[in-house]
DNA sequence: CTATTAATTAAACAGTGTTTAATTTAATTC
DNA sequence: GAATTAAATTAAACACTGTTTAATTAATAG
């Protein structure tokens, strides 16, 4: 059986992913199509559909990348044991800088959708939880004796409420009377959580 | 001059959105099409843009309705001046429940995106700001004392926090470990918050 | 060296938003 | 009332899109 030995499918999938996000990184999300990424690993979009199932497939791992790029910046936060405030302060701060300095790809992450039925594969939200993860351990530090349960679900809406905030800030919603910025708004959220 | 008197352009700009809302709430935002909107209405896409400029700008129009409509639902609470807490608590409940059930428009409001450079129509902005605002009498009566912008200011906060845990758990984000369902997240927010 | 089999492409399909030129239709003017 | 004029409306084109198909190329197996 024969195939020509270019690139392995390995190889073509991380080629496609690349071209993508700098495709996303330079033009944005709503400019990727299938025909320039493949033009830019000088493929055919066949080729792709060897690779990917689809490009919703493709876009999904695309996002996982950004969410794992994401992790690998505030897993090394949590490691300050001392001051648990000033470390979720640090981590939401991260967050947001990340989100400022990977705009296209951060919004591509929250605004794409699959289609109606499909569901998003099991790793997907484990990237996410994992996200979530990372604040539990100073929260219990912080609220020691609570349950795991009352951690994990206080994690996830201070998460949640700080994404909510980045994401009107960083869209049409708020550019209105000085509360364009997202950061006194996380200020606020945090001196009446912590 | 003549002009065809079938419609008035104000009924042609209306019949447009009435047939563009129920297409978005039968078959959701990503099947919305031109196309589909002119023959709903009994006429060409040409027609289409001779009323509007663009779909962006018609989207912007059916997105402003929607948030009207939230408008109308929650102003009606903030006449309860008796309790402050149940009021916001009545308010979140019912923007979760607004999203719930309509949710592929809540969904269009905030995954649409006008094309880089363009930005919105101040008309729009201001819509959301006064869907904030709605929050800013409930907290004056419970922060006495506190200045206007700091109102303001945990206004917005909460409303993005609201937002965000919906956003967050309407897709494919939080569906792991019980944490599908927003309102054990919102009541965990507004226990901490008021 | 031929047959097989897989990789790759070119081309087609059905759809999209938008623009253009052509065509109706109605009101105005002579 | 007929000819003119100008606006409303359409049909068709353009340049895209994601995806599928059949054809082609290249490498391996016998």
């Amino acid at each position: 059986m024969g195939r020509r030995g270019d690139h392995s499918i390995e190889q073509i999938k991380e080629m496609a992913l690349d071209a993508a996000e700098t495709i996303v990184r330079e033009q944005g999300y709503h400019h990727l199509s299938t025909r320039k990424i493949a033009k830019a690993i000088g493929y055919t979009v066949g080729t792709l559909y060897m690779v990917f199932e689809n490009l919703d497939e493709l876009i999904l791992y695309l996002n996982g990348r950004t969410l794992d790029q994401l992790y690998e910046v505030i897993e090394p936060l949590v490691q300050r044991q001392d001051d648990p405030k000033r470390c979720i302060h640090e981590m939401t701060h991260t967050y947001l800088n990340f989100a400022l300095q990977n705009r296209s790809r951060w919004n591509m992450v929250f605004e794409h959708r699959l289609p109606e039925g499909k569901d998003v594969p099991g790793w997907y939200p484990n990237k996410i939880s994992e996200l979530f993860n990372l604040l539990e351990t100073p929260l219990r530090q912080l609220h020691q004796g609570e349950s795991e349960q009352e951690i994990a679900l206080k994690a996830r809406v201070l998460w949640s409420s700080v994404h909510g905030i980045c994401a009107l800030a960083l869209t049409h919603s708020l550019q209105h009377l000085g509360f364009d910025s997202p950061e006194p708004m996380i200020e606020s959220l945090l001196k009446q959580n912590l």
